[in-house]
Parts: structure tokens; sequence; C-alpha cells
RNA sequence: GCUGAUAUAGCUCAGCCGGUAGAGCGCAUCCUUGGUAAGGAUGAGGUCCCCAGUUCGAAUCUGGGUAUCAGCUCCA
């Protein structure tokens, strides 16, 4: 409940929604007296501001921008009243064609036969809007207004229409809020997996090997390897049973599957697809079809049920140009790929614990609190792209619906979000460019055991459908690491790094001291190393600092002596002298414990 | 895939009006043996993304590719 007083104020969501959307009409507004022929598209508010399409034949540049931005500032001078008004469809039409604006015209059209169609005018501009809006332009703080971005975007979001252009823009009631949000802003780029996670070495492209497949330097294959590692060992923990399927397979399997009905575009071929009389495989897009022979080695029983099947799977997908970016989104990658082969009644508690390890998993990682849940279901006026029937899927839905209540889980629905064969609830994560993708997903499916000819026999002798349920845990390896550096901005959790100490000797004559305390650390189990250059103490802490290594050891003359080592965490800060003992155990109390 | 921007040394970048390249960092060698975020000297390193075209002459101008980045679309 917002009370009389906050409710015009930033905070208020309602306020701020409202607050953007004049905003991208003074935009619209000052491009129009600007440039008169562009044409209008939409321009709502957005998440983190606000934005305006706009068709015209000449590319927007900076000096544009400049402008425009200008021109707002003496909109908001002039405080101009926004008026509303409404008009009959047939007027509403007619006014905006006269107006020259088309893709309002267009707009108009698509409403509703009984639809209210309202208009908003400030000065000499007029806009068609549901509204509402601030009463005047007066109120927008002028020069806390700033244009981000400039890029394309297709008219009504469809591919095969029109790209316009689209102005993104973000306005703040000060000019300090507009400072510390664009300060806020260059600061988390600095965290940008893409940028640091090159620079820190954990992965590199290489243009002859191809888009989107990252190689994973040492310290981002360390990372990843003990990330698999505990995730293979937890699971088994849970019950699952590991299997290592292979990475292709011939196109009957995938014809079975629906894959090569729903997804042959997506999946590296090799040979010609289209030619019945040769062998064709191609790489797996998923793990699904290779997994279910497991289940079909032989007969089953309901005694059999669960079966929980893992893999650390690696997978193809053959994305569009486009599309890739950095470790977040590739063509190849590695997954904590789960099958759980379920009779009707465990749905449920096979559900709760496969959200639990989720939980468990990213929260460990350090993620979790920063994902957000979106249960995605499929769209019926789209049944092209979704395998079985209505029925099917209602009960499906239905099923995940009454266990995400169960479960208490907060989420949102994704319509058409769903996987072909089922509906899904992901788990979503957002970049530092506040871009949305999948970090892990739990899926249930009541319809390729079918395909499969997956059958248990049941306590009555019968022959019975699982249910499955697709699940990763951890997600995918590639794309959590990216998180993991923007998270940490690269000092990741101890436990992953590839070099966890490392020693400074201060002068040469402590070196076969430093070799000794190195040798110690790495019998027990720690990665360290010795830092063994000419270089004065500064620099080599500077460098160490730099490449986050979480422990440093500073030895000299004294340390040497009384075999001790002077410890200095990468957070900065000297915890002095300590035996070599003691700092071992700290140490791998630390690595043990898995946290940061 | 679409729109736009970008592409110069290992990295970050400079290079005006067309006259075939420069800095800092890093790297190598030597000097320095220094106590908690940069010691000094010297040196090596470039097919200026690729292919055409204009020109006496192209890193620079034009056209066509390719790759990278942002956004859009897509993401089983």
């Amino acid at each position: 409940m917002m009370s009389e007083e906050n409710q015009y104020t930033f905070e208020n969501e309602q306020y701020r929604r409202t607050y953007w959307h004049t905003c991208s009409h003074v935009m619209a507004q000052a491009v129009k007296r600007l440039y008169p022929d562009v044409k209008l598209a939409i321009g709502p508010s957005i998440d983190g501001g606000f934005y305006y399409d706009f068709d015209c034949d000449f590319t927007f540049t900076q000096e544009h921008l400049d402008a425009i931005e200008a021109e707002m500032r003496k909109i908001c001078k002039e405080k101009l009243k926004l008026e509303r008004f409404e008009l009959p469809r047939e007027e509403a039409i007619q006014y905006m064609e006269q107006k020259g604006e088309p893709y309002k015209v267009e707009l108009i059209h698509d409403l509703p036969k009984d639809a209210v169609i309202s208009f908003y005018t400030q000065g000499e501009f007029t806009d068609l809007c549901a509204g509402p809006h601030l009463d005047s332009t007066g109120r927008i703080k002028g020069n806390a207004i700033k244009l981000t971005q400039c890029c394309g975007a297709y008219w009504r979001g469809d591919s095969k229409r029109k790209m316009l252009q689209r102005i993104y823009a973000v306005a703040f009631p000060k000019k300090e809020e507009l400072d510390e949000y664009l300060a806020k802003q260059a600061e988390a780029l600095k965290r940008d997996h893409n940028k640091l996670g090159r620079e820190l070495e954990y992965f590199t492209t290489v243009d002859v090997i191809g888009q989107g497949l990252p190689v994973l330097l040492p310290k981002g294959a360390r990372a990843i390897q003990q990330m698999q590692r505990w995730v293979e060992d937890v699971e088994e923990q849970h019950g699952y049973l590991l299997t290592k399927t292979p990475l292709m397979a011939k196109r009957e399997l995938y014809q079975i599957s629906g894959h090569w009905d729903h997804y042959l575009d997506g999946m590296f071929v090799m040979g010609d697809p289209q030619d019945e009389t040769k062998e064709c495989f191609a790489l797996r897009p998923m793990t699904c079809p290779f997994q279910y022979q497991v289940f079909l080695n032989r007969q089953r029983s309901y005694r059999d049920l669960p079966m929980r099947l893992g893999e650390t799977s690696t997978l193809f997908r053959n994305e569009d140009s486009g599309e890739m970016h950095g470790l977040i989104r590739v063509r190849q990658f590695t997954i904590s790929e789960g099958h759980l082969i379920l009779r009707p009644d465990q749905l449920e508690d096979e559900f709760k614990d496969c959200l639990a390890l989720c939980k468990l998993f990213l929260g460990t990682v350090g993620l979790l609190d920063d994902c957000s849940f979106r249960f995605s279901q499929w769209d019926p006026n789209r049944k092209d792209k979704y395998e079985g029937t209505a029925e099917q899927w209602d009960h499906a839905q239905s099923s995940m619906e009454r266990i995400l209540k169960d479960l208490q889980v907060d989420y949102r629905v994704g319509i058409d979000e769903a996987a072909f064969y089922g509906p899904k609830l992901d788990v979503q994560y957002k970049n530092v460019f506040g871009k949305e993708d999948t970090l892990a997903t739990i899926q249930i499916d009541m319809l390729l055991a079918q395909k499969f000819g997956m059958y248990y026999i049941d306590e009555n002798g019968e022959k019975k459908l699982p249910y499955i349920i697709h699940r990763t845990s951890l997600g995918c390896y590639e794309r959590t690491l990216a998180y993991l550096i923007e998270k940490y901005a690269g000092a990741l959790p101890m436990w992953m790094m590839a070099e966890q100490v490392r020693v400074l000797p201060i002068t040469d004559r402590v070196h076969d001291f430093a070799q000794q305390v190195t040798d110690r650390l790495t019998a027990a189990g720690v990665r360290v190393k010795a830092d063994l250059r000419s270089e004065k103490l500064g620099y080599k802490i500077r460098e160490a600092q730099k490449e986050k290594v979480p422990y440093m050891l500073v030895v000299g003359d004294k340390e040497a002596e009384d075999g001790s080592v002077s410890v200095r965490t990468r957070q900065g800060g000297d915890e002095g002298v300590m035996s070599v003992d003691e700092f071992l155990s700290r140490c791998l109390r630390e690595i043990a414990e898995k946290k940061k």
C-alpha cells in the first residue's frame, strides 16, 4: 500500500513509469521538431528507463542524439501541459493518416473494436497513447535526461518486418541521480565477463576456430572442472546415476525425438539431411534421446523408479551469427544435464528435489539471490511449435502449477517459452548489461516417453508410460562461469581458482624456502605457485592482486628462519605472520567450506 | 539473420588534409636483492582484418567480404 504523500515520488514504480513514459513523448516531440519527416512507432517505459522507435531514411549519429537531448531539455523548460482527448475509431485513423503516421494508423487498426482510443497533446505535438502521463513537461528535469544508445529494432518485434531505429534513454528527477546511475553503469561494465574474462585469461576466442566456440584457458578450465566434480559428487549423493553418452547420432534418433521436425535449423548436421539413402549424422543439441537409451537398455519395473540419470553433457547448437556473446551464448557448451524417469505419483517429490539441488548449487556459488523464476508455458495459438494435444499440455502445466504453488516458488509466467515437449521452470539471471538468460531449468515432459517406447511394468504387471523431468542443476558451466566472473569481478571463490596461493620471496636468498613452502602446500592439495622472478615485492604483490590470487605469502629472511609466512589476502588485508601449518589448515578449511 | 558502430604491436589506444607507423603496458636480456599495489637500462615485435578499385602514391578515399561489440529477432 502506498501512502498518499509518497505516491508522486520516483520510488513509486507507477510514478516512475509515468515519468519515463512522458519522457518518451518529449523525445518523440523533439525528434519531430528537428526532423519532421521521421515516422513515429512506439515509445514505452521499460525497466530501467524508456525508448522510442522511429522510422527514417537516415541514421541517427551521436550529433543527432545530442541535438535531440538538447531539444528535450528545451521542451521541459517550456512546461507544456499534457492534455488527453478521445476520438472514435474512424476519426482516429483519419487523424493519424493526415499526420502521415502509418505506424500509428496500423496500431489503431489493430485495437479491439470496443477500445477507447485516446491521444495526448503537449504543445504542437500529439501522440496516440493510452496514458497515463504527467500533467506537464515542466515536471521533467531536463538536465537529468540521457540518451544512452541507438540501435535497430524490428517493427512490432517481428523479424520479417521493417527494422526501425530505437533510441534508449534514462531520466531521473535530479541531475545527481543521473550521474550516480551513469557512474554505477560504468562500474558494472568493468565487470563484463567478455572483457574481464579475457583480460584475466579465463577464456579466449580464435577467428579460425569459429564464432561461439570459446577456448577455455587454464584458469577457466580449472574453475569449470572444480564445479563439475563437485556437482557430480553431490548428485551422486542425491541418487543420480552417472552416464556418458555419445556426442552425435544418426538422423533416425532425432526423428524419433522430434528434433528433426522442430529443431533441424539449430543442429550441426554432417551429411545431406534430405538424402534418405545415405547415412546422416548430427551433433547433439540436447541429451534427452541419448540418456533415454540407458532406461531402455532393459525392461524396467516400477521398482526401478525413480531413475535419476545425470551427465556432464556437451551440447552443440547452431545459433545464428548475431547471437553469440562471450561465454553466455555459445555454439558448444557443457551442462549439468539430468533426466528423471518417474511414476506419476513421484512427480512432486522429485521436482522438489530438483529445485532443492538447483538452489543448493546456485546458492553455494553465490548466484541464487540474483535469480528469478519463470514458469514457461506453451502458446496454444502456435500449435505447430509444440508436440502433443491441448489436453496433455493442460495436464502438464496444471501439475507444474500445483507443484510451484506447493513449493511457494515466486514466479512469473512466460507464454510461448516452453520446450516443444513440455512446460519449464526456468531460473533466470541478468548479466551486467541487464540482459536476461536462463541459468538452469526444470522441465516436465509427459510426451517423449511414448515416442521412445519407454515403459515400465507396474505392480499389476501392466505396461505404463513414465513421466520425465528434464533438468539442469548448475546449468551451463560456461554461462555460470561468465556470471561468476561478473558477480565477483573476476575474484572467484577460492575453491574454483586455478591459483589459490602465490608465494612471494623477497630476495633470492629465500628461494629454497619459498620452494619448500610451495611443495608443502602442493602436497596438501592446495594449488600454489611461487613467483621467483627478481622483481620487487611491491611489484609481485601488484601482479598477484591484479590476477585475484586469494592468498599471497610473503617470505623473507625472517620467515625462512622460523618457518613462517606473512599472509596477505586479495581483499588487500595484511593478515600477519603465521606458521606454515597454521596457514595450511586455514587454507584447507576455507577450500572445504566452498565459501568465499 | 537484421540495424548500427568498430577493426593499427600480445593488450589498451594515437595516427590531421592520402607521402607505406607511434605511445603506454606487457615480453626478452642485463643491472638491481629490494618487506606488502609499478626500481633502472637496452632490445625484439606490425601483411595497419581480407580482396578489389581510384591515385604517381592508400593504414587513411570508394566498393565488396570477414570478424568483433551493442541492440533487435531467436534461444529445444
